[in-house]
DNA sequence: AACGATTAAATCGTGTACGACCTAAATAGG
DNA sequence: CCTATTTAGGTCGTACACGATTTAATCGTT
């Protein structure tokens, strides 16, 4: 219901060489870029799938972590922080693709909710590093099968979905490189 | 530098079967579920990749429609109310995946812009039909050639671009059906 | 030692997202 | 008819996301 397979042009093009493609067949009076049919106008936008599943992921997720007093992105810290001593809020912002402006209320909230502490470097009082508290060792604990029952939920082969992550690395990393 | 290709358990897993099989990786001592190294934390979580991907589209649509006045999700309205004579407020949360309480301020800024109209169903007044104003129908003009310019902006072939984007509808339909 | 440039966080304002709740209009049953 | 329920939008509070700006600490050069 969701898949429309036969869809005749069914994604965005790739590349100067398809830009190029796309600018001739708009130049021979072809369909309007980016556009679909009224009952899915975002039919041709890989954009739109990319924020549709983003939505999906978090409404998902946002169920499984509200029992646990965490949201999807407060997880997303709390498993970055799992894996190293303590990370500075731009060690962080690397990680997360997010700046100091996104991060320091949300750290701010999430060590006064015990989560996380958060403390100047000694050495370069510039610097603040983030580090677990023990409550937030805690939830990392209890929420470690959390990505297993997200798993579980979707009903796709282990492959699809190996290709795709890959494929949407590279698609994110080549965004990235395009935006200054 | 994005992709380790050599990652050994490079993705998440799929399906009920799948979450099995982790859930005796993890019995049999494993790696823990959803982890990367130090380096990369989210390496394992398709998730992330999703939310990565999804920040980067954002960031570059955001340069390439500011200059037009129009946020992102202001650009989706207007593509979604280009294909139509008009749609009411639900109409469009279908086609975008949000709710009334996301929807009504974001169109009554665009109203204030004088991107769309807004007016109450003579026959049901319940219901607000939504259209494109005329400087709305301006503006979609003038952005039609946005996607052009994303797509111009990446290196990867087209076919893999049709199939990630038929793989994340799918991925993001599977998430769907299991929100409640 | 001094001072301009750079750097790391933080602050502020605007715009999504969404849970919880509210209001008014339409509809269903009696 | 007339109330009970449903439905469509809207309001409110909280939490991201980010552009623009600010503050404070460090660095580089003299």
């Amino acid at each position: 219901m969701e898949q429309t397979p036969s869809d005749p042009l069914d994604t965005a093009l790739s590349g100067p060489q398809a830009a190029a493609e796309l600018a001739a067949q708009m130049a021979a009076g072809g369909p309007p870029l980016a556009t679909g049919t009224a009952d899915k106008p975002f039919a041709n936008m890989l954009c739109f799938s990319v924020y549709a599943a983003q939505l999906a992921f978090n409404r998902l997720y946002k169920q499984l972590l509200a029992p646990h007093g965490l949201t999807y992105l407060q997880y997303l810290v709390l498993v970055a922080l799992a894996q190293a001593e303590d990370r500075t809020v731009g060690e962080l912002g690397e990680v997360l693709f997010l700046e100091s402006n996104t991060l320091t209320p949300l750290l701010k909230r999430m060590e006064a909710a015990g989560l996380v502490v958060r403390r100047r470097d000694a050495e370069d009082e510039r610097v603040v590093r983030v580090a677990l508290a023990p409550a937030g060792a805690e939830v990392v604990a209890q929420v470690e099968c959390v990505p297993l029952d997200v798993l579980s939920a979707l009903d796709m082969p282990l492959g699809d979905l190996q290709q795709m992550k890959a494929a949407i690395d590279r698609l994110g990393s080549e965004l990235r490189k395009s935006t200054t």
